[in-house]
DNA sequence: TTGCGTGCAAAGGTTTTGCATGGCA
DNA sequence: TGCCATGCAAAACCTTTGCACGCAA
């Protein structure tokens, strides 16, 4: 299986100088869109979509998929960190539909549990919690 | 928060006990709308997605998204394994697709973590773990 | 010159929603 | 009687594709 070739474009070095600048946070693919034509760079959005959907194969962008009718989010991965390094973690509100990013020890040290005692190592660029975050659980408990 | 009502209908009934059929598989609604149309009953494919939604909501059902333009895929949790009293949190093998129930303090512990520190309900019954089981890791490291 | 990159608009496919009607409790 | 469930079709949504032209190598 060959790889394919790919020139080095404007576009695509743009795109992954504004993903980088985002370090630690994630974006979709409209809000990126957004973003290149409030500037003054237009970018088509099938260039948008076709640019992250490469750098998601070069393993420089994580892309993150809760529903099917919710815009996908990418996220730059820092060039050290690739592989097993400290990644994110993330929380999806089921009301507001908003995606949380997350950092913590807990969490690593619960997944190197589910990994000792149970022979499961999660993936957590694939597994995304779901609940209610704090902001709708204090709207919602007032309904 | 209190618990929506619901009806005990023909239509549940058949939908839940055709997932119970499927023990052990995924299915996406699509297929699960065909299946009906080609019996004798009928169900219309929004009473499907309903009736779906509701399955996950109660922890009967598990779904699975991969990608925004792939359908969701929906599997029956059997019922010795969801546990009413103690929650029952679901890994699930990206590998051979197995799916792993589990409960242990740790998880709780980490459930309340998330709660206590980041202001974060989890939902167990819509949450999955993604990664690889014990005995995919085994014979893949071979690869 | 070759073949990837780009833009635009149209297509594609899944899931949701509006509304009137039917059925459970 | 009061809600929830259902069906149908239309709407909504993100993402992909077709095609002609531009640009890197």
């Amino acid at each position: 299986m060959s790889e394919r070739q790919s020139y080095k474009t404007k576009h695509r070095e743009e795109l992954l100088e504004y993903m980088k600048s985002l370090r630690g946070t994630h974006i979709t693919a409209s809000e990126v869109y957004d973003h290149m034509a409030s500037g003054n760079a237009k970018i088509g959005k099938a260039t948008v979509y076709r640019q992250l959907e490469q750098m998601v194969e070069r393993g420089q962008v994580l892309k993150y998929v809760t529903d099917p009718n919710t815009p996908a989010c990418y996220e730059y991965v820092p060039e050290g960190d690739h592989c097993q390094e400290a990644v994110c973690f993330h929380c999806k509100c089921e009301v507001c539909g908003k995606l949380i990013h997350m950092h913590c020890e807990e969490l690593d040290e619960f997944q190197a549990h589910l990994y000792n005692h149970h022979q499961f190592s999660m993936d957590p660029r694939r597994t995304v919690f779901y609940g209610i975050c704090g902001a709708c659980a204090e709207k919602g408990s007032g309904r």
